[in-house]
DNA sequence: GTGCTTGCAAACAGTTTGCAGATAG
DNA sequence: CTATCTGCAAACTGTTTGCAAGCAC
């Protein structure tokens, strides 16, 4: 894994490049991303952000994500039924190890095979952009917690 | 894979089983999704009742499909920014082939190792219930769209 | 100074819920 | 007969959008 600081400026450098203005909410939301090991929701970015600016507002937040969602420099895992997460530390698409109860995200000592992907690509015509792996369960505190 | 009548029967059966009625309405939905192989959407489904039942609601077909995932008779595919899809045909956990443009799904002819959700089971301490494996690529008549 | 960015509020879309009347068993 | 189911409409929730004021460069 790539150390915070690197990441971190690597994101702002994207930023740069790409003309766009590093403003203190953005430097904010990009030292969390750079950071986050626990897949935050928008909203979790969000509390994070305004303890230091009061005056942010998720729009700000959403439209920042998507950015740099288009850049590929974040990976977006949606859910239909909760709130999306977002992995900033290492945006290459990895299987998701997800709680069911609690939601926690975890990335387990896995790889998928490349050799799966290969073979859908040379199959069935597709032009193959990405993937993703999630497997549910329930983690142990939850067992647990019965 | 099974033929529609056997699965449609399945289906009706399961309800029975667990004392819900076989309404009309649900029984047309039923039928749709035996036989459905292209992962419609629930508004796919509404629009397909509506034609037999001018008169059926949504909420109805919503109700229907949240008891048959609760049974595990319906997978239910969930995207953040675009419908849900639904597959009754086959509602065993399998790879999805999803094109980004025309958000048209196929089953690809590949498994996911068993091996590698074993792996996760054993190394984890999570209680696993199932996965998901999403491809995302462009399909060949959207690499023909330009 | 220029025009990208912010923050607010309203809009949005798919899904869920509450309830009164209808109906399967 | 009676508990479940339906259909309607309103509510919900996370996210997106429009726009005027603000600020990075």
């Amino acid at each position: 894994m790539i150390d915070t600081e690197s990441r971190f400026k690597a994101l702002r450098d994207k930023l740069k490049q790409t003309d766009h203005r590093l403003t203190p909410q953005r430097a904010a939301l990009l030292r969390l991303l750079a950071a986050s090991e626990g897949h935050p929701s928008a909203s979790d970015l969000y509390d994070q952000i305004k303890a230091q600016f009061p005056t942010t507002s998720p729009a700000t937040v959403y439209k920042t994500l998507h950015l740099l969602k288009e850049m590929g420099e974040v990976l977006e895992l949606g859910f239909s039924d909760d709130d999306n997460r977002y992995d900033g530390h290492n945006p290459a698409p990895h299987p998701h190890l997800i709680c069911v109860r609690c939601h926690k995200i975890i990335d387990p000592p896995i790889r998928v095979a490349e050799s799966l992907v290969q073979e859908v690509t040379d199959r069935s015509g597709y032009k193959i952009i990405g993937h993703r792996f999630d497997i549910y369960g329930v983690c142990p505190a939850c067992q647990g917690r019965a």
